[in-house]
DNA sequence: ATAGGGATCTTGTCTAGACATCCACATTCG
DNA sequence: CGAATGTGGATGTCTAGACAAGATCCCTAT
């Protein structure tokens, strides 16, 4: 119940109500928490702090709500998922060997000139041709990572056709031949765009974790350029020097 | 103006005024913007719906509000800076590198046993002794990171006299001769601890880049662990393979 | 059987007003 | 001169009530 004599505000109140409620399991995940209104009336407290209560907890990541249906108890964050980071390594593989069972989805893919960043990436010129692919990666059935590749149409003949039938991208390398190793990889924290919250499933307000990198085929020619997007609650990644 | 006939509300129409105003040096960097109630008169909105639009835009990092004082303009994000992780780097030299100037300050220091993931990390048994410095470091002033480092007691005799006159963590190591390098590390990217917030000088909700690091010595003795913070909109870490 | 139209429940937006709390600054009292 | 006090202005919390808009379900008319 709300202590009305407390110095501590009602709406926090309520939030810590609502944190135990779900630690103590009366409310579970996914469930529908009771509506503002039966909130309002069940503690006696202006449905306006209850908004206030429920909102600071939709930021945080404890619910989330559906307008017209209702709010609910978010998933809690999942185990940890350690990737290998190495000069060359196969996400497939890289999973299996934790355990874990990876998936990979083409989500969709396009031949455009090579932006600014991927020219100056891949030393390619400013109307060079690219294939952009939009990979999302599973691990367990859930997004893992979201990743934009670029790959030079001209470093690689009749693309189009393997792209077709995309299983994952090891395989269109081994078409080729290619066994291509990584250069450079930058690390950095942000918050996913639009296109990543979607891909992945996740709220905007989740921190990820991005990786661009560059890969060389054997013979030291730069055959991809990605920008991939790990959940942060989900991924961290692992170098070994 | 607000535009009483859209069907964008009104709290996002306002958003989208302040954001023009600023980007527009109507409101500059640091200054105090009209209070909740100048703006609910000049807009002819409650005062209720000035504060919705205000607060998405301290969340979103645009304002920040001060009890009793008012609400100002955000400092705008600062350039990124790539640093470059590598087995054997130093932060003074890295950063010089890129043209800033470095900075490095011990908040505090103490010993104690030491902490299960440390013991892990380092290959001590449960009730081995560490030193634990909370470093911060700047770039051009600004704090850049803050970092817990972990230091075996029983491999570093006598330490307790050389933190007393920290100048830098480079400088300790070479009084004991040591020239450490990195075994590994892990990336994740996720919101700041209190203390970070607090050292750092940033917003709770400003996603951090952690970096956990294991050092050896040339004689393969490990003989560090750290737990670094990075700001998310200040930091990028860039590996070459 | 199915498409359409409510009824109803949900969250979203907005207004009006009140009091609390914190801060900076000026004034007053010792 | 210095400390305490007061005052005004700022944000913080809370209430009461209203209407809008999205989602779901059921019932009805075709």
């Amino acid at each position: 119940m709300i202590d009305r004599k407390s110095s501590i505000p009602y709406y926090c109140q309520l939030m810590e109500i609502v944190r135990q409620q779900i630690a103590a399991g009366m409310l579970k995940e996914g469930q529908r928490t009771p509506s503002e209104f039966e909130f309002s009336s069940a503690y006696r407290v202006n449905r306006h702090t209850v908004r206030q209560a429920i909102g600071e907890l939709c930021r945080a990541g404890v619910l989330y709500k559906l307008r017209g249906r209702g709010t609910f108890v978010a998933k809690p964050p999942v185990d940890l998922v350690e990737y290998r980071l190495s000069p060359k390594n196969r996400f497939t593989e890289n999973i299996r060997q934790s355990g874990r069972t990876p998936g990979s989805r083409l989500l969709a893919w396009q031949e455009v000139t090579a932006p600014v960043q991927v020219a100056e990436a891949l030393g390619l010129t400013a109307d060079e041709r690219v294939y952009v692919l939009d990979v999302l990666r599973l691990v367990n059935g859930q997004p893992f990572l979201f990743s934009k590749v670029y790959l030079p149409a001209g470093r690689l003949p009749e693309l189009a056709d393997r792209v077709a039938d995309f299983r994952s991208l090891s395989v269109i390398y081994d078409a080729y031949g290619l066994s291509p190793q990584r250069v450079k990889s930058v690390f950095r924290a942000s918050f996913p765009g639009q296109e990543e919250t979607a891909a992945l499933d996740i709220p905007a307000n989740l921190p990820v974790l991005k990786v661009e990198s560059v890969l060389k085929t054997q013979d030291d020619v730069l055959i991809e350029y990605s920008v991939a997007c790990y959940r942060g609650d989900f991924a961290k990644i692992s170098v070994d020097w």
